[in-house]
DNA sequence: CGACACCTTGACAATCCTCAATGTTCGTGG
DNA sequence: CCACGAACATTGAGGATTGTCAAGGTGTCG
């Protein structure tokens, strides 16, 4: 009954010590000029602090720190206690489960302006690893969970973020339950395709191999392969080396993925 | 690329509108002996209504009413407009998506003293479903709203809620991307019984059909049936015949979901 | 240029789905 | 109470998709 393939996550630089930066570091936090920085942060308008006025982000903005992870490092580990929330600025993280005999099923995908992490109470189940070079802004459970209690609009917030992702994680497993290799490799790329590439039709990095593909979608890494070669020569794709990739013709990768 | 089944999630007496009995209709409930009929709910204790003290606890009641529904019955379609939130009291629902070729795939299951529905904001994508003749206590999602938002412990209570649900979610998605048939069926059993069983080993009803084991469990219906014949030959089930079952070798059990 | 990880391709096998027929349960009405 | 029919469940045969094993190709970095 253990048929399963090992993933073999094999990260080049993988598993360092992460490096935290304290946050007023950067140059633009220095007093004085800018009293809120998180005023020109990026992700702002789609983060959950987008909500929060001048005062509390200032006061959110001084209980967090900023971290930047290289491709393959890990920030929360499976079973660990979950000592970190926060925001992605920058990259791809992959959430993953891994069960007791190894294998691995990654359960989400946080890309820039996703909440990761577990508030109030309990420890996360899941590791938490970046795809690519990432930036965060995290904070310490502890001071997080007491800032979000005091503060009336951030439990909200919150909420509906939960509830998008559970939104998500749902659809995710009609994906996985219902779907055949085509739709799901198709679903894929069009969801990556619509968060990270420039212009339509331009030729983007995919932030993830084919291996975190397969566990992504819960197949083997030769399927994955077949079938992106398979949209390829139907000139749906085009994969000019590497791990970039362009998409030629959405619709018909509209239609792969299922409607 | 189009070899799904339909589901025929075909129910006998299915999607009549539904019954609702105004709160404080039950005898219990009348004026005078019992200011808070919630005190003897059954759920109490493991919903998530059970943080709150009894003067909002009394508020709450009043904004609430009761709901019965058959099995087979809907509470919330797919695309509606969501205007309903509740607590399972008894029974056992189902939330499912469904894609615009009729694919079904049950995304969850409601149990008695979980929350169903969609709290601010954005309308569920998921339609409800009793799976077993089922008895709620619902409240429409404008009320709730505004009575969450005013009582400070309710948005941390429902935060906890749906970020345990969304782990739940994320366990259930590592079953459909990488399991073989044998375990997933193992695991939906084993969680029936812990759920549903009154003794060990004791004979209980399993409140889904063939078919929608299947939807749950992203399989083909079969299989469910040749899995299932399979756990009885070996000894580890018993199936007496109609919907009972009975788990007989728990052990045997825990190990065909995989440890 | 060589080593290494990553990706692709092929052949084969296994699981699971599909189609089809038969058996069982349950509710209804005679 | 029994007979009938409809829905539900089981079983079998065959085939399609996907996983497994294996080999070779491609790209990247020192």
């Amino acid at each position: 009954m253990s048929r399963w393939h090992r993933t073999a996550t094999g990260h080049k630089g993988g598993d360092f010590p992460m490096y935290v930066e304290p946050s007023g570091q950067d140059g633009e936090a220095e007093a004085g000029h800018d009293p809120s920085p998180c005023a020109s942060c990026a992700v702002r308008a789609d983060a959950f602090c987008g909500s929060l006025a001048a005062p509390a982000l200032g006061e959110l903005h001084r209980l967090g720190r900023k971290v930047r992870l290289k491709r393959g490092q890990a920030l929360i580990w499976q079973g660990a206690e979950s000592t970190l929330v926060g925001n992605v600025l920058e990259g791809v993280l992959k959430m993953s489960a891994m069960s007791r005999d190894g294998r691995e099923q990654i359960v989400g995908l946080a890309y820039p302006a996703d909440f990761i992490g577990r508030p109030f109470g309990k420890n996360s189940r899941q590791t938490i690893t970046a795809l690519s070079d990432a930036h965060l802004c995290v904070f310490s459970r502890a001071a997080f969970d007491s800032f979000a209690t005091g503060h009336a609009g951030m439990g909200e917030a919150l909420l509906r973020r939960a509830l998008d992702d559970l939104d998500g994680a749902r659809r995710w497993m009609l994906l996985l339950g219902r779907t055949s290799a085509m739709e799901r490799v198709a679903t894929l790329l069009l969801d990556a395709a619509e968060r990270l590439e420039g212009a339509a039709g331009k030729t983007f990095a995919l932030p993830f191999s084919r291996q975190q593909m397969a566990d992504i979608l819960g197949m083997a890494i030769e399927t994955v392969s077949r079938t992106m070669t398979r949209l390829r020569d139907g000139g749906v794709i085009a994969l000019p080396g590497g791990r970039q990739i362009a998409v030629r013709d959405r619709n018909a990768l509209r239609e792969a993925a299922g409607g």
